[in-house]
DNA sequence: CATGAATGAGCATTCATTCAT
DNA sequence: CATGAATGAATGCTCATTCAT
């Protein structure tokens, strides 16, 4: 039951961070959505950098999973592998919430709160799914082991970038839209013989 | 004088959204660093946005400046003139108050803000600096012209992603270097033979 | 049972009020401490007033208790007497918990809180000390019947007066001890010929 | 001007704290009563500490001049000088806000709050007081020079629990005045040959 | 009787903006 | 044009108390 309210004030939340930004989103607000009062959010989560990072959390545990199962399920081929997990890390991202929780973190550009353990924990996260992907390349054989962390974070880089164009509705007003952008993406980055 | 005043005004706020972030600077604090009182500010730009505003415009013509320079000045040749056009794009917003500046904009990717003459002056601005950078691709014979804008965005995007990744720490938490990362996207980005 | 219980909240209701001030302690850790929930407290103290006022009335019933008990063994003389009786007050009051319920109940000098009933049992049960004290002033021969409850009065007052430069850290500000200004006053208290 | 307004907000302050206690006084409450808005008290003090911390300042300042002032213009005799100097210690406090203001600094009876530096400030000049009362004990001829520091303490400790006593209602509570009081207890404390 | 979630008013403080001087 | 006091809404958070289960 718990939980289950938990959950409640997690959704409201993650809503209003992604609608508002992480710091001009209000608890009050978020009780609003929630359709809690105030007070009875704090039953819940102790302060407001608890509620960001337990969303944080989710989302990247979220894309951890999701990772994984790529890596997993993905039969080895020309390119197929690598291919399918980028396309997961986009398609995971490409839903408002969760990159804006990623993204805001930073209130646009600086690492801000978040405590030492949870900070490095999330790291831990987010290099697991870089090795995943990794290990999707040199199946593909695309890039040898020891390259393969680095070339990993290149592309997923780049999709953070395209994420990010895309978001913020930039992409758009450059007249271009996030499909081609991303297929022209995947080819460049599964060409062989890029080495 | 007035755009002497202007200025000064400025650059003190570039400097405190810079180190405080947009949403935390202080007008009082903007104020106090350009040695002017509070209600002066406002002699000079209306609203705390307007200020915003009109330092990412000078941070886009900047830009912009930067993107024709590079596209007028660099060579043909190998390669080296979409290198040079993407290193420089690169090199510019590798500064932390120009990236802040252009990326707060979206305090929860929304175009936030910003009225719609000025949004679609800089979104503007933006493209011409996409078609330079497509040009320089084509004299480089890298890419077709019809396809030179949309690949110049690929890339630019890229470098964003990058760039984000930097600023906000994770390049570093998964024990990745922005330089390292940037010559293999070149290389990748520069790559003959990729159509 | 009822009673038991009771008394479990009023030891932890004890604590927390010395160790955080009877404002700043909140029934939530109140209830912790006697390891109860927040809403059982309520089945035994209507309010936190209630819960104050009855430790406060415990607090005055053993000062009564302890007055009385000087007043019957202690053997007359000299001034015996009325020293013990006057030690016996400053001893019990020289301890945080019972001091700090005393004196709380004045946040802002005002006899506040507290209905009409309890104060003025309160009252008697205060007065009924002073009596007491008179009576062995009376015994030791240091004043005369009719003056004695007033100069019980007096020495009292003066010794709350030590409690508090004692306790608010003042007497140790100004480079004085609580013991020989103890000693101090009471010689001067139980001088003969001072009428 | 500033000076003035700065003095309506403490008047308004020191009247709260005294009718509320200094943590049930509210920065709104006082600002009401000063006929300000909430924000403008941060114009003028910058914490509710600091607000409350000047009063102090303010209290024991006037407090620390009327000692000198009676150290100094009262006549040597016998036991005038004592006499009178305690008596305007008594009448300095014998006044709501001045007693109080000095009285919740411990909220109670816990040192609490202000920094350091001030603290340190304000024991000395509590501190010049009772030299300065010291020394009428001994050119009244009471007490010798080495035993004057002590005494005066012992003297004016016993003044504050009067005043204590008498504030807190607890005086009348026992169907006891303060003016027969405080004259018992100078005639105590004036009584020659005490040594 | 026990539980603990829910309430909603309250608090100190901040801040963009206005405006009389 | 400059000043800086004034405004008042907003914010994160706390807490005594209530009440359905």
């Amino acid at each position: 039951m718990r939980e289950f309210k938990r959950g409640l004030i997690r959704d409201a939340a993650k809503q209003i961070f992604t609608e508002r930004g992480i710091d001009a989103a209000s608890m009050r607000e978020i009780a609003q959505t929630a359709s809690y009062t105030t007070g009875s959010m704090y039953t819940y989560f102790a302060t407001k950098e608890d509620l960001y990072a337990e969303i944080l959390r989710d989302t990247l545990e979220a894309q951890y999973a999701a990772g994984v199962e790529v890596a997993e399920s993905v039969e080895p081929g020309d390119g197929c592998r690598s291919e399918a997990a980028l396309r997961r890390f986009w398609q995971f991202y490409d839903n408002p919430a969760d990159f804006d929780v990623g993204f805001h973190l930073y209130g646009g550009a600086r690492p801000a709160g978040l405590n030492r353990d949870l900070d490095d924990e999330l790291n831990a996260r987010l290099d697991r799914v870089m090795i995943a992907i990794g290990e999707c390349m040199v199946a593909d054989g695309l890039v040898s082991a020891e390259k393969a962390h680095h070339r990993a974070v290149v592309h997923t880089t780049s999709i953070f970038g395209l994420l990010l164009m895309t978001k913020t509705g930039r992409l758009r007003s450059v007249n271009e839209q996030p499909a081609p952008a991303l297929e022209s993406y995947l080819r460049i980055a599964t060409h062989k013989d890029q080495e």
